[in-house]
DNA sequence: CGTATTTGACCAGCGC
DNA sequence: GCGCTGGTCAAATACG
């Protein structure tokens, strides 16, 4: 019903710790029901990613985490055989993390990325699964997930993970075709939120 | 025909 | 050591 949007948005300087989960905290306005305050700590209170995993788990290369593809299904051949190269060889990178979240029916936030959907999972304490994006580019290699609170479907948390290092691909310069998208996603015609490359 | 999405299988890390 | 969970890839499929 309400127009508005709640949405965490704060960003931290602290570039220090290996796991920098810098975030967002700024909710929208006078919403009753305040899932969603800057303070967050009910928020999150659900325990489910955006408070802390537990390991650094960084198991993605630091490097190239686009070509190593060291994960899960290395290819038969590298099964079989073993894996030629390795990763996280004690380097620890950062990957800045930045947790989004927003008020919207729709999972696809249209940051101006093209994201190519790699995954899916069913979180445990949530009845919707997980998705997994990863941006389309050479050398771009940002991944993002989109999760839904079971609690309130309403709300959906995206998390982005790395930074893009090319210019946003849509046509941002036609600010209307924005604001159209935004009236469409703030509640003209449903509710939601659309998140600008404001973090690049 | 090319691209994006879907879905199952697989692997690595952690807990017990 | 085994089992669980989360995360990723890869083949097949859907869609324009």
């Amino acid at each position: 019903m309400d127009g508005n949007y709640s949405m965490l948005f704060a960003t931290q300087p602290s570039s220090s710790t290996s796991n920098s989960y810098h975030f967002m905290a700024g909710t929208s306005s006078h919403d009753h029901d305040h899932h969603v305050t800057e303070g967050g700590h009910r928020s999150m209170s659900h325990g489910s990613f955006l408070g802390e995993h537990s390991s650094s788990k960084d198991g993605v290369s630091p490097t190239e985490l686009g070509e190593s593809s060291a994960g899960g299904g290395a290819s038969e051949a590298d099964r079989s055989t073993g894996v030629v190269e390795k990763k996280k060889g004690g380097k620890k990178e950062r990957r800045p993390r930045y947790a989004f979240q927003t008020r919207s029916q729709v999972d696809i936030l249209d940051d101006g990325y093209r994201w190519r959907k790699y995954g899916q999972k069913a979180v445990k304490n949530n009845k919707f699964p997980r998705s997994y994006y990863r941006c389309t580019h050479q050398g771009c290699n940002v991944k993002k997930q989109v999760q839904r609170l079971s609690k309130d479907e309403g709300v959906v948390v995206t998390t982005y993970e790395g930074t893009h290092t090319h210019p946003i691909e849509k046509s941002n310069d036609n600010f209307e075709h924005i604001l159209t998208q935004m009236q469409i996603y703030s509640g003209i015609g449903g509710s939601g939120f659309s998140s600008s490359p404001m973090f690049q």
